[in-house]
RNA sequence: GCGGAUGUGGCGGAAUUGGUAGACGCGCAGCGUUGAGGUCGCUGUGGGGUAACUCCCGUGAAGGUUCGAGUCCUUUCAUCCGCACCA
């Protein structure tokens, strides 16, 4: 008998696919379309399993739509600008464009083997200049349509190496090359308007039926929408020009409680007082310290400086409140100034605490009185509370009812308005870096900030550049800065801020509908396959990616790119978890053991010194003792010629060397302690390479296991006790399936069983695919192969049940199921066979078996025609001899039957 | 600090969405096949108790709602993701 083998087989079909050009994507107005897209990688080099799993996701899809009669859109690229290129150029040399290029070719080369069903004749890159030349033309559109403004904005600056740092290049407030301490700077940057669509993109997400729940909470949270107050107090003692300060707050109702007045330090006000104060702006400086990140800014100490400038209550003008400069308060949302209620607000109350400012209660529980707080007290806005600082609304009344009550109370009086505010902030997109897409404008000393010609595009990254120096090198760069004014044609000088990544990875889904064209996009295409029917990525997503694709969705619809049917651009979307991997941790020892001595003076006996070190798993001998997870260095092994494969020998190596005394310095110990399910990453050396994988047991077995056991949202543990157990089920299957090649039993009483369980299967199979629960389509999958083993029914039924198989297995591994299809005879490729269907009247059920619980425990079950009237249910229960003797003669207080599902007794 | 999620046997996980907890797989144990090992096939496998049973306990922890809770509510612990210049 013949064996499976992938090598061969996975390579056979991938080529007569290739062929038959069955992945190719038409315009064919004669079907329905269905765009399947997951996230596209950035091009490290290397793909992970985290990718395999992404995209055998997207493939399952994208081959049951196909089997099923869509024309499907199923394309991949490459979000091919960012930082790693360039910092791999200062690193080793060479050049962004070379490294990544060079990535991209090696990436492709080791997804192809996976069989994936993409249509590759659209692959594109963002750094390719035909693609970047289109989103700088839309960034001209975007500019006259007034979506783009500049303004002076915060970086980190590093003040060594004279860069502006990312987020990720702070650690602890310091530089990562330079290790100074990193500075907040503003400067003029780029930016899009799209704060001006905040309403617009909140209220859209309740449309996006098929996204996850969380994602739209995590959207509508980060949007931020606000309902408050905007009033201004009077000052006293404030520099000209600062008469009044305006404050925003969506706790009116806590004014009362107002104990002092804060402003961020990057407020105009703050800025006014510095100069002639050195104590004041020796505290701005130390408050423009360290990152830029909220996170940052939220858990760094709380500080504030008291201004000496003072403010009038605006109820009650003989009240005055200290103003302090703190450095929690953020510039960028409401007004950059506020109130303090130290009474409801716990950041508030620390800061009163710290500075021995009151701390009036403006009210207490409903039924309480007023007393001592010991920390801010914050009920919910919809608890009813009973106010004892009031001045709007009735005395108990609900916290949104005093807000309401508060503003119409200032409105009335026209010293204050309601304001409706968002947290969004408008997208920040210019970066000082050399690997991104040019901005295409012009700084001409007569016509100022001019767009540059379209008849220019694309304006090309040179090619010259060097990264030995810190710093932008388009900055510095002799020629390419020099340029004519496209508007007047004087000698002007080029932006030299590329766009943020975000920018590139924000249309390509667009983009992907007419790869090739010379313009951004071709209407035809986009009316036919806009949009995404279903987007595929990971969690990390689900704001700043997602929202941005959002926003410019709508950019291009109001410039003309997209259809107004596509400002959401993404029907369905699925966010899958991680792979994770146990983490293997062995020691290094550094130094022997030796006598020693204490604090106190007196010797003991070191055992020695070991340094932690983590292993790949390929270094590694994994054992299962006693059910435990054991694992032995493979080199300390091969030393002692033990084979690896040997269970018994590595079990007894184990169990000898795991007390065994320190080996010499420098040598490794051969125990490893095994931390099981951990996020991949190349420190802890947790990474399973697929190429490993597809070369050991086929690309069929490396897509099953990402499919199977963990549903798709949720992370997967990568073992290779799994993956062997995958391969031998595969090559069960078609040792199943050759069989059935070679049988001839006549048709008999167990094919309608067979037959029955085909259609379960069918119906299963399909459900977990369209539902993406791909893990209990395979869970179905399993159990069928379970069924087929065991089933004595005639050939003909079983070829009729393994073909069925053949084509339910096809989308999670398309190239067995391939085989399987021509060893049985199935007409054509797989790939291009209708999805089968079931036959409704073999799923149909005609008799159910109930549980009967007494008092929620279960007792008996009964099995009943599946139509059976509940009062006949009744009967039978009551009259069941379990039922009799649990009751003992107890009275029924009550019978409950859930027709089909379960019966309960109460007594 | 803020926002979002997750937690079920030795392990990955299932549970028709409030209705028999542990499907399916790994691992482990026994039997068979094989010259041995592996492969392959069959059977068993949450914990505890019992001569036996239709017994007791059990879904991170503690409370609650319900005829009935892994599922809903409250509190709490742990882990993960995001926080606007990582992609």
């Amino acid at each position: 008998m013949s064996r499976y083998e992938p090598a061969v087989t996975e390579a056979k079909w991938q080529a007569a696919w290739e062929a038959a050009g069955v992945f190719t994507a038409r315009r064919d107005p004669a079907k329905p379309k269905y765009y399947v897209l997951e996230m596209f990688p950035y091009p490290s080099g290397r793909i992970h399993m985290g990718h395999v799993r992404n995209y055998t996701m997207g493939d399952v899809v994208a081959r049951q739509k196909a089997a099923a009669g869509y024309s499907v859109l199923h394309p991949m690229g490459w979000d091919a600008f960012g930082m790693p290129a360039e910092n791999a150029a200062m690193e080793r040399g060479g050049h962004p464009k070379t490294w990544t290029y060079g990535n991209i070719a090696d990436m492709r080369a080791q997804m192809k083997p996976l069989g994936l069903s993409i249509d590759w004749s659209r692959e594109f890159a963002t750094c390719d200049p035909e693609y970047y030349g289109q989103q700088q033309a839309m960034f001209i559109d975007m500019m006259a349509a007034g979506l783009v403004y500049r303004k002076a904005a915060v970086v980190n600056w590093d003040p060594v190496d004279h860069t502006v740092l990312a987020n990720e290049q702070v650690i602890d407030g310091r530089g990562w090359r330079s290790n100074a301490l990193v500075e907040r700077r503003e400067l003029t940057q780029w930016f899009f308007r799209i704060s001006d669509y905040s309403g617009e993109l909140l209220a859209a997400l309740d449309g996006l039926t098929h996204w996850p729940e969380k994602v739209r909470l995590m959207q509508a949270n980060w949007i931020g929408k606000s309902r408050g107050l905007q009033f201004a107090f009077e000052t006293v003692g404030a520099p000209a020009g600062f008469a009044a300060l305006e404050v925003y707050t969506t706790r009116p109702d806590t004014l009362l409680g107002a104990s002092f007045a804060a402003i961020s330090p990057d407020h105009p006000l703050a800025k006014a007082l510095e100069a002639g104060n050195p104590g004041l702006a020796a505290f701005v400086a130390e408050c423009r310290r360290g990152g830029t990140t909220e996170a940052a800014l939220e858990t760094a100490e709380k500080m504030g400086f008291d201004t000496g400038i003072r403010v009038k209550h605006p109820l009650d003008p003989a009240r005055e409140l200290p103003v302090y400069i703190a450095n929690f308060i953020l510039m960028d949302y409401g007004t950059g100034a506020i109130f303090g209620c130290p009474a409801h607000d716990q950041r508030d109350f620390d800061f009163a605490t710290k500075y021995a400012l009151p701390i009036p209660p403006v009210f207490c529980a409903e039924g309480g009185d007023e007393a001592a707080l010991t920390e801010a007290y914050t009920p919910l806005k919809s608890e009813r509370v009973r106010y004892l600082r009031g001045f709007a609304g009735a005395e108990v009344q609900t916290g949104e009812e005093a807000v309401a009550a508060a503003i119409a109370h200032f409105e009335t009086r026209g010293i204050g308005k309601g304001v409706t505010n968002y947290r969004l902030r408008d997208w920040g997109i210019s970066r000082q870096r050399y690997w991104g897409c040019p901005i295409p404008v012009v700084h001409c000393a007569t016509c100022g900030v001019v767009p540059e010609a379209k008849t220019n595009l694309p304006v090309k990254l040179p090619d010259d550049v060097t990264f030995d120096v810190p710093g932008n090198p388009l900055d510095r760069h002799p020629t390419w800065r020099n340029c004519a004014c496209p508007k007047c044609g004087a000698p002007a000088r080029r932006e030299t801020d590329t766009m943020d990544t975000f920018v590139d990875s924000s249309w390509y889904y667009a983009r992907f509908t007419a790869p090739h064209a010379t313009t951004p996009t071709v209407t035809e295409d986009a009316d036919y396959w806009m949009n995404v029917d279903q987007y595929i990525g990971g969690i990390e997503h689900a704001i700043l990616h997602l929202l941005y694709s959002r926003f410019f969705a709508r950019a291009m619809h109001a410039t003309g790119h997209l259809p107004a049917k596509a400002i959401e651009p993404f029907n369905a979307l699925f966010t899958q978890g991680m792979v994770t991997h146990e983490i293997y941790m062995g020691s290094v020892v550094t130094e022997g053991p030796s006598l020693k001595v204490d604090a106190d003076g007196n010797q003991f006996q070191s055992i020695g010194v070991t340094r932690v070190k983590f292993y790949l798993p390929e270094e590694v001998v994994r054992i299962d003792i006693s059910g435990k997870p054991e694992a032995v260095l493979l080199s300390a092994l091969t030393d002692k010629n033990i084979d690896p494969a040997n269970r018994q020998a590595v079990e007894d190596f184990w169990a000898t060397e795991r007390y065994a005394p320190l080996p010499t310095v420098g040598r490794e110990l051969p125990i490893l302690t095994v931390i099981p399910s951990a996020k991949m990453s190349k420190s802890k050396k947790n990474v399973v390479d697929p190429m490993n994988i597809i070369q050991a047991f086929g690309a069929d077995t490396a897509r099953w296991f990402v499919m199977s056991d963990s549903p798709p949202e949720r992370d997967v543990e990568w073992t290779s006790s799994g993956a062997e157990a995958t391969s031998k089920h595969l090559a069960r299957v078609w040792r199943i399936a050759d069989e059935i090649s070679r049988a001839d039993a006549p048709a008999n009483a167990e094919d309608a069983a067979l037959d029955r369980a085909t259609a379960r299967t069918i119906a299963d199979v399909t459900q977990g695919i369209e539902g993406f629960a791909f893990n209990k389509a395979v869970a179905a999958l399993y159990a069928f192969t379970n069924t087929m083993s065991k089933s004595t029914a005639g050939a003909g039924a079983k070829r009729a049940a393994m073909l069925a198989m053949a084509q339910l297995m096809s989308p999670m591994v398309p190239h067995l199921a391939e085989e399987i299809w021509a060893m049985l005879g199935g007409a054509g490729l797989v790939a291009q066979a209708a999805w089968p269907k079931a036959d409704p009247a073999l799923l149909v059920e005609d008799s159910v078996t109930l549980p009967i619980q007494i008092n929620g425990k279960r007792r008996a079950e009964i099995t009943v025609p599946k139509t059976m009237a509940a009062s006949e249910v009744e009967k039978l229960v009551l009259a069941d001899e379990d039922v009799i003797r649990f009751l003992a003669g107890q009275p029924v207080k009550k019978l409950i039957v859930v027709p089909g599902r379960i019966v309960n007794v109460v007594v």
